[in-house]
DNA sequence: TTGTAGGCGTTATCAC
DNA sequence: GTGATAACGCCTACAA
């Protein structure tokens, strides 16, 4: 910055504050600055700005995974939300593991972000420690905790497991098997797990098909295996509800390739709505969940909570996302 | 970090010693430092650190889209890889729009990323120039650019579709369509049907029927348009090659909704090995790309190119990634 | 093993 | 509208 302010005879300030355009530089020395800066390829140290504004520009997020459509899509609507008021993503890939969560919770902690967030799947205490603490506007998405740290964005993923459990009841389904993860402690998919199982016994319903099969996430392979073992699993079962749309598809393509017809002789449902549940064939009835809105609503709120917040209306603690039943093929 | 000092009765120097663990502390002083450094919840504030040692400990990272799950998957890698080794993923998405891409190479040098890693689906010339002057490693990605700017890790495209094309060739296909979209100047897409273009000519066969349908990135969507013009576009067409898997499907779910059968009446051939491909039925044949492969890869170049790097050998300037011929039931 | 002095590249603040 | 000065919070280099 030396450099530029030298050769264009002014003092750093006048520079820094060209840069900036903060309007109290006169437009003819700008522009000369500007040229300058373009000639010499200057490029501002932001981390010395962050030093000295104490502010990061920075939005810290986590997720458990990039390769399921919801994070990635949320992720990148995001992206494009706070990109767009010149805040810059740093991202942290917990890979579904509290441990990791934790880990790089403190890494990122150390950057001062502006805001954090990240999905809700059961924090670790220290986790929760560390973020309370961090005196950091807290965005938990995707599930509302019980004990909210600041904000939330998503639903609650056992009232909607509920809601398309009380459905399926309702359209005659009685012998209903629902598809799980094993080990999944305090995750989004115990708590659909939940939601089926109260649907069940308000019914007065068994909740004895009650398969758990792999470690989270479940993936189409998992669904497959599961459905390969068909007597196992399903034998007197009329519908299976499985814990995302991937295992789901996988179920179906193994009871396709055992001539199991679907609806007609057992039902399939999925759960978040994923591309490939509405172009398999038989397409799948599911949960449908907006992951955009979910992305959209958590920039939404960074703005407000950063922003110049033209908007006088009370910024809410928790943004509710829609949730809807999708029927399809897979059903009767 | 005064503070902390003051607690433990030391200078802020050994606090920092402490802290970084640089072996110049004594153990008991370096315990009693940390007991307090817990116990005050002290975060030391790393752009400070990155301001004094100019090191920013990040990896810039582009990706046109995560809802991809190519570059998800590569994305994720390569987070995995990189937090390993201490450094923090910085991400910005281009949404394949060269013009975002410049934008975001300008803000991200602005925290002095110690590598920048990119797709190559083109730069604008700004970018080029941005990216040679940064003084930064550049890893472009997916694709080996005619002129790299430091080090690519990928496959060629073209190479890559040609080999298909031949192939599929030899398998007796005659009257290939290629599926691509409209306005893909220097992408991969264009590559792929470049090699398309090669191997119909190479054999002495006619390249009229390309379709060009939808801006990048096609989707199951936009195939499942093109597929439903039977009679337009593929009247006395052998087989159907997708610039990628995902219009592939939805070629496919058109042809079958139409009872055209797959493979007998038309053979569909996509690109990328997505999940997708894998179970839909028919399966599709299609290359095999790996994601993982390029994510890892990157990731090793990454610490070779700031770690330690025990590893003596020379670090070349291309890796080249595997690219397979997956046959599967879509094709003869 | 520990401490002191100085600087990293910006910006806030106050003066002109 | 522009400039001088003093932080911001940490680390390098050197000294003890």
């Amino acid at each position: 910055m030396e450099d530029v302010a030298r050769t264009a005879g002014v003092s750093r300030m006048t520079v820094s504050r060209a840069l900036r355009d903060d309007g109290s530089v006169s437009p003819a020395t700008r522009a000369r600055i500007m040229k300058i800066v373009a000639r010499m390829n200057y490029v501002p140290d932001q981390s010395a700005g962050t030093l000295a504004t104490k502010r990061s520009g920075f939005v810290a997020t986590l997720v458990p995974s990039l390769n399921n459509s919801h994070f990635a899509e949320s992720v990148q609507t995001l992206s494009d939300e706070v990109e767009s008021i010149g805040l810059q993503l740093l991202l942290g890939h917990t890979a579904y593991s509290t441990a990791r969560e934790e880990q790089l919770v403190e890494s990122m902690l150390k950057r001062r972000p502006e805001v954090i967030v990240l999905p809700f799947d059961g924090h670790s205490p220290r986790t929760n420690r560390l973020l309370k603490q961090a005196n950091v506007p807290v965005i938990e998405q995707w599930e509302i905790p019980s004990k909210p740290i600041d904000y939330t964005v998503g639903f609650s993923n056992r009232e909607a497991a509920r809601r398309m459990a009380a459905a399926l009841i309702e359209r005659g389904y009685r012998n209903i098997a629902f598809v799980s993860e094993e080990d999944d402690a305090w995750t989004r998919g115990a708590a659909r797990r939940a939601g089926f199982e109260q649907a069940m016994l308000e019914a007065g319903l068994s909740t004895s098909h009650m398969v758990r099969y792999g470690k989270p996430p479940m993936t189409i392979e998992h669904g497959y295996e599961v459905g390969s073992a068909f007597k196992r699993y399903f034998n007197s079962v009329d519908c299976v509800f499985c814990v995302s749309d991937a295992p789901a598809f996988g179920v179906l393509s193994a009871f396709k390739s055992q001539n199991i017809r679907v609806p007609e002789d057992i039902a399939v449902v999925g759960f978040g709505n994923f591309e490939v549940s509405r172009f398999s064939s038989p397409a799948i009835s599911t949960v449908e969940v907006d992951a955009k809105g979910i992305g959209r609503e958590t920039g939404r709120l960074i703005c407000r909570l950063l922003g110049g917040n033209e908007d006088p209306s009370p910024i809410v603690r928790h943004t509710p996302v829609d949730v809807q039943l999708r029927w399809r093929e897979s059903t009767l």
